[in-house]
DNA sequence: ATCCTACGATGGACAGAATCCAAGTCAAGA
DNA sequence: TCTTGACTTGGATTCTGTCCATCGTAGGAT
């Protein structure tokens, strides 16, 4: 989790000035951002970095499996950096924020073979809703 | 799950053409349509059917707890008209097929209280990922 | 059967999220 | 330093969905 610059840089990813910015919003605090807060916050450091650039890299890094993007229900997708520690999510149904959650138990154990229709099924994906202490 | 129509006249939802036509296409197929699907549908029977009405009529039926919202990636949200038979999703990462399906557990039950962090958590959504058998 | 009226339908404007595109800029290897 | 293909820009565009003022009508009342 720790350097993300470092493993991009490894992975041959070029970098730019604007790249950089992005990848340091995210490596930051383990919030789930918006594209638009993430650009809101790489302009700070780059006043003039443009959301096409913003949301390009940030396709990338989910390509790059360093970023996971978390659709909540028909707002702006969000996006969470804590993609080497497998984790679910858990969102407020009120105000739309997510916390990572860790639940116990093998979803994936949970789906019998004739319930699966001939797919290969390689992810499960638990998503709890209900409202968090302030929205209650 | 059989008579929507019935239902809906039976808990005094007022019923227009317009409506009546949302309902029965919803009513058809257990596919799982976009709104603009939906639409499209409805105005092969119904012309002048405008959006701003399926759009309505698709949210008082969500409401009133007869189809079940469906938010597979960001993309338009689908509406799913099996809402009287609890199931999850499998969704096909390539072609974005949905199949319902009946894990067995309860998720609900793993997640400990420490991991709700003062929610008040109501529902769980599980989505299972894979590839078809004819996108495989 | 006809009338009333509150509720529903209409469609065009609007808004938020994300993508596209042509032109300009720059990272990094030679 | 030079070169070049990859990256950035910002405005236009698409896609989804909502809003609103006006018009129409379902269904109860008479």
């Amino acid at each position: 989790m720790s350097d993300l610059l470092e493993r991009l840089r490894e992975r041959g990813w070029r970098m730019t000035s604007q790249r950089r910015v992005v990848a340091e919003v995210l490596n930051g605090d383990h919030v789930h951002l918006t594209a638009d807060e993430v650009h809101a916050r790489a302009a700070q450091r780059l006043p003039e970095i443009s959301r096409a650039t913003v949301y390009n890299a940030l396709g990338e890094l989910v390509s790059l499996g360093e970023v996971t993007e978390v659709s909540t229900d028909g707002r702006a997708k969000r996006y969470d950096p804590n993609a080497h520690h497998p984790h679910q999510h858990l969102v407020c149904s009120h105000c739309g924020t997510i916390r990572d959650v860790h639940p116990t138990g093998n979803p994936l154990a949970d789906l019998p073979s004739e319930e699966r229709f001939g797919f290969s099924v390689s992810e499960v994906e638990v998503t709890y809703r209900g409202l968090c202490p302030s929205c209650a």
